[in-house]
RNA sequence: GGCGCCGUACCCAAGUGGCUAAGGGAAAGGUUUGCAAAACCUUCAUUCUCCGGUUCGAAUCCGGACGGCGCCUCCA
């Protein structure tokens, strides 16, 4: 299916035309491993995880890269503090890493590479660089020649002249030079090269790796919109250079970044970050998804706590109304169906047929899932309107058909994925603990509040409720005598 | 100093030239209920930070002001 997407390179909208029909070829920038990723990583790993679900459930080919870079400054220095190898301590974030990403219900991509895995082919890149001319080697460094490239600053709209220029270096010419590869310090890792021991640069082994992965021309780069300048400036400049001027990538896709509520951007360095363990041991996946997929992906997302609770009352709306769809039986022709029902069966019907087209519609222009998720509570709240009509139960279950189609295609976006069992058993889970109850306690209350219903002790039984209440528990009896509890979000 | 982004109801948020300004939450009233909860119904922006301009027509385009941010140094 074609879909349209911001390029940041061209700051518009653009029709997505792929090198190779019906092959998207994506890379993503991933991680720094000396930290547990926190939710503003979250948000980029879970929107292109997205995105790559939706292209491949839409019916495209497509191969998924995201690279871990596991040597540099800020691993060593942490390396250093812990008196740990950093090797080891990178190793051990990206396992971390992994299971942060499980437990988000992100797919894992189709190549996942490292620098300290890939220095052969970042050695080579920069041999080319230096053959071309575009870099220069001085003091056992080696810096890309900013000035040798005319196209630099095109991708994020700077003028070389115009940057501020650090501090100078060592044998560095430009103010705007860039290191490709860094002369070994007493203490650290270092790998053998032309120009003596030493590791690479950050910007370079991505470039080095994406051409590894996915070949000189990549169809969509992606990263967060802090990464533009300069890291994929410099990304841009290191492979148009080495390939003899070849477009690197065809087009940016950029997310935009967690802030917090009081608007400064979460970071790890900034010290205000709240980590993606800590959050899902209180929240499910899904919730934090739905929170990321609620805003479209290019927008800042102020992160506000009181908003997680929103977001998990919404999934919670979905899975309900799925249930409710579930419960309706009957068989028929559902147009005949409809019409002998009304209004309301006929809306659900409608909504339902209409549902995917839709919301393929509003993702393929520059994947705003935003717009999918309202069609997707409009839809809810249909089926449980129709719910409401006395014969629903009975003949409602061809009309709620597409409807349920309709929401089970959410999990082209990663959502309604679990059994409602599984989803309510969840919740529980996480949210039990910070109440102070177990479920055992709550069982035990409700047994009792069932007996004294059972001897009309409405007093007794409405004080039971009071105190399952005062916990956030709330009591819900059924038509059928059964009493259902939820936890109040 | 340079390059950008954003400002839509009480809150979150879609909409970027023209049909009723999506959707979720909150709030108020109602249906339902032993009481509740959930669900449903109704109400809730003649208006899109402000001021000009373009246009038959603008939240949407242009200019300016005010406010909030990002990048230029590590950052998803």
């Amino acid at each position: 299916m074609d879909f349209r997407i911001y390029n940041t390179r061209t700051r518009s909208v653009e029709a997505f035309a792929p090198q190779v029909a019906g092959r998207v070829g994506l890379y993503v920038c991933g991680m720094t491993v000396y930290d547990d990723a926190h939710i503003g990583h979250a948000r980029a790993m879970v929107v292109f995880d997205t995105f790559v679900r939706w292209l491949r459930a839409t019916g495209w080919n497509a191969r998924f890269v995201r690279n871990f870079t596991d040597v540099d400054d800020k691993i060593i220095r942490r390396a250093t503090e812990l008196g740990e190898d950093p090797a080891a301590l990178a190793q051990r974030y990206i396992d971390r890493f992994h299971e942060d990403m499980l437990a988000l219900g992100l797919a894992a991509p189709d190549a996942e590479p490292r620098v300290t895995s890939s220095i052969g082919t970042i050695v080579r890149l920069i041999e080319r660089l230096v053959e071309r001319g575009h870099a220069y080697a001085a003091e056992g460094s080696v810096w890309f020649d900013v000035a040798s490239f005319d196209r630099y600053g095109a991708l994020s709209n700077q003028q070389p002249s115009e940057l501020r220029s650090e501090d100078p270096q060592a044998g560095k010419r430009g103010g705007a030079d860039f290191a490709l590869w860094k002369a070994v310090k007493p203490g650290e890792p270092s790998w053998e090269s032309p120009w003596g021991p030493g590791r690479p640069g950050w910007h370079v082994e991505c470039s080095a790796m994406a051409e590894q992965e996915l070949g000189e021309t990549i169809d969509i780069h992606g990263g967060g919109l802090d990464l533009v300048f300069p890291h994929h400036e410099n990304e841009v400049a290191q492979s148009e250079c080495a390939h003899g001027g070849a477009t690197y990538a065809r087009y940016w896709m950029h997310n935009g970044l967690l802030t917090m509520s009081s608007g400064q951007k979460m970071g790890k360095s900034l010290g205000n970050a709240v980590t993606i363990r800590a959050l899902l041991e209180t929240y499910p996946a899904e919730a934090l998804r739905l929170y990321y997929l609620q805003t479209h992906y290019r927008s800042p997302l102020p992160f506000d706590e009181a908003a997680l609770p929103d977001a998990l009352g919404m999934l919670a709306r979905l899975y309900e109304a799925r249930e409710v769809a579930e419960k309706m039986g009957g068989e028929g022709d559902p147009d005949g169906i409809a019409r002998a029902l009304g209004a309301d069966a006929l809306e659900v019907l409608t909504l339902g047929r209409a549902f995917r087209a839709g919301m393929d519609e509003a993702l393929r222009e520059d994947f705003n899932t935003s717009r999918a998720l309202g069609l997707a509570f409009e839809l809810a709240r249909a089926v449980n309107r129709l719910s409401n009509h006395p014969k629903s139960k009975k003949l409602g279950g061809p009309l709620v058909a597409p409807a349920l189609e309709a929401l089970a295609s959410l999990a082209d976006i990663g959502l309604l994925t679990l059994d409602t069992a599984t989803f309510q058993a969840e919740i529980k889970a996480k949210r039990l603990p910070m109440l102070g109850v177990t479920a055992a306690q709550v069982e035990e209350l409700i047994a009792a509040r069932a007996q004294a219903r059972r001897d009309k002790e409405w007093a007794k039984a409405d004080a039971i409720r009071d105190e399952l209440e005062a916990k956030r528990i709330a009591v819900m009896d059924r038509p059928d005598g059964a009493t259902e509890w939820r936890i109040r979000l």
